[in-house]
DNA sequence: TTGAAAGCGATACCAA
DNA sequence: TTGGTATCGCTTTCAA
């Protein structure tokens, strides 16, 4: 192994300088910097993630606590995942995974033997018993979701609430003055915390608005194109026309499939947008309004905070709400009148 | 943070002993490793990682490289994600990811940087490019999968072709003369390796047994459940009864949907094995015989050979084949003369 | 602009 | 059975 040694003496430098010189932390005669480069990668130098760690302050490491349960939607939660680490790596900084009952315990163990700078956490439930673990250690940690209590902690997320707001105006303001909400798997609705707060704004808005609206889930599973088709068609013989749907492609399909049935045209009869979700709408067999929910997006903002909360040496806990986009594709009636 | 030193001091002895008390690399007497400890956990003293990595031959973390490409079978990649960051977390090892374009650089950097003890290698393509990089650095490294050339190379993988011929033994067994291989997308043939090998055991198999075999992709898409039913009837017009599955939950389903709509009773007018696949067939609407792939045995054993290239100094390279296993659910004809 | 040297907090060798 | 201490490879302060 090539040590910072090695490629000081082959540089005619002392080790600080070539220290220096690679970090940039301080000033380095450009000639200098660039004999102790070439030296560098002559010698296929890399510095020992060990003895960076012990020497420096720093790990360039973030825990990631992700409890990967099986009864979750992969896709979605491997997009945050890689996400969180395209997001990391762009900062230097590499993730060490924590699922399972780890996503808990492991918390503490990686943040006490200082192998971590900070701590990123997906999938936050309700009543996350991360939550507390998070409070009691100093080591910053930043939430991909809200907790029901965020109190003391820092947090990122799209605003749900909003969206759900957004796609009720949208859908009152084209006209409708129902609105079917297909939601989440009935079960969704305990585990996760962003299905609520989505429902809460779709809700505000659709009395505020004075639309009548019903809500219900996609079914009792996340795949049950069944009973989306079911309730689907329910909604139809009410006679609402309006749909936001807030489930997983499958649902939307056959959502999709139920209104084509029906002869109902898109955009014209029909008005469906699509709140928060992350798969690509355009991969639908029909293009659809969305208000996408983007992993990058949050996994970004939750990286650049935990740097802001290492370099600062604290930063207020706070919850970062991001505001939703809204994406047309010609599936909400636009109003004639 | 509490050093070594304040628990010597605490337990009024010297920092070694501390050490080897902890670490029971050397004997300790009974009452001196009691008065260590509880000022140990009185202190609520966890060596210090970086520490431990310098001065110790050991990070205690795996690199695990699985690029999470948003166009394979998420749920599939998690359990095997998830497995592999259970069977380390067994012997004391964290994992950290490398996911996307660091799938493959990263395996450089985190193994000169001493960062790893060891690599896991998993979503093995056939003409992986991590290949070749396991070859040229000196850290273990152990493939979860197989590559199309695994010259020096350590592989961990359930033995797909032995999987394909133990089906299609079954099936012959079982009177059928005729079968249809239900097999994954096309594009999986060229982006995996284990489509073919299981493919090759059904072809082979199928050829010694002298009965006839349609192989048959199971849609373009992961979940095609139209095109997997066009073809499950094609198949059914031809008088095929046998029917091997090696596709996701979706195309079984389609299939036993099929099944059941031309009347035809499972165990009796026709028979399936579901082989290699993941997920709990027992979830499917219908029980089916499977040859199970458990991601925890690749894992766990993958694991256990990167330990062992760990403390012997060289182990030879080679590919490890687990025997497929075959459980019975009622979905095979038997043999009835 | 550069260098010397003091740590960082463990591990493990060499003694006792 | 236990202790002293060199060492791991780097970061960073203090001087020059």
């Amino acid at each position: 192994m090539t040590t910072i040694h090695e490629v000081a003496e082959a540089a005619g430098v002392s080790i600080s300088t070539v220290s220096y010189a690679l970090s940039g932390k301080r000033p380095v005669s450009e000639e200098t910097r660039r004999r102790i480069e070439d030296a560098a990668s002559a010698l296929g130098y890399t510095p020992d993630a060990g003895a960076r760690m012990l020497a420096g302050r720093r790990t360039h490491i973030f825990a990631l606590t992700e409890p990967l349960r099986a009864d979750t939607h992969a896709p979605t939660h491997m997009a945050f995942v890689l996400a969180t680490a395209i997001a990391a790596r762009k900062h230097g900084y590499d993730i060490l995974l924590l699922t399972d009952e780890q996503a808990s315990e492991g918390m503490r163990r990686v943040t006490s033997s200082r192998l971590v700078d900070a701590t990123l956490v997906l999938d936050v439930a309700p009543d996350d018993a991360r939550a507390d673990i998070a409070r009691s250690i100093r080591t910053p940690t930043v939430f991909i979701g809200i907790p029901d209590d965020p109190t003391g902690l820092t947090c990122v997320d799209l605003d749900f609430e909003a969206a759900g707001r957004l796609a009720v105006d949208r859908l009152v303001n084209a006209g409708h003055d129902a609105i079917t909400l297909l939601g989440q798997p009935a079960v969704a609705y305990h585990t996760s915390n962003f299905p609520r707060r989505l429902r809460r704004g779709v809700v505000d808005a659709a009395n505020e608005r004075g639309v009548r609206l019903e809500t219900v889930p996609s079914g009792e599973v996340a795949t049950d194109a069944g009973a989306v088709r079911s309730r689907v068609k329910a909604a139809l013989e009410r006679g609402d026309r309006a749909f936001i749907v807030h489930a997983v492609a499958d649902a939307h399909e056959a959502l999709l499939s139920v209104l084509a049935e029906h002869g109902l045209r898109l955009g014209i009869d029909a008005s469906v947008i699509s709140a928060a979700t992350t798969f690509e709408a355009s991969a639908l067999s029909t293009a659809l309004d969305t208000i996408p929910l983007v992993p990058a997006q949050s996994c970004d903002l939750a990286v650049e905070i935990a740097l802001r909360h290492l370099e600062k040496k604290s930063t207020a806990p706070e919850v970062h709400l991001i505001t939703p986009e809204y994406r047309s594709a010609g599936s909400v009636h636009t109003r004639a009148d």
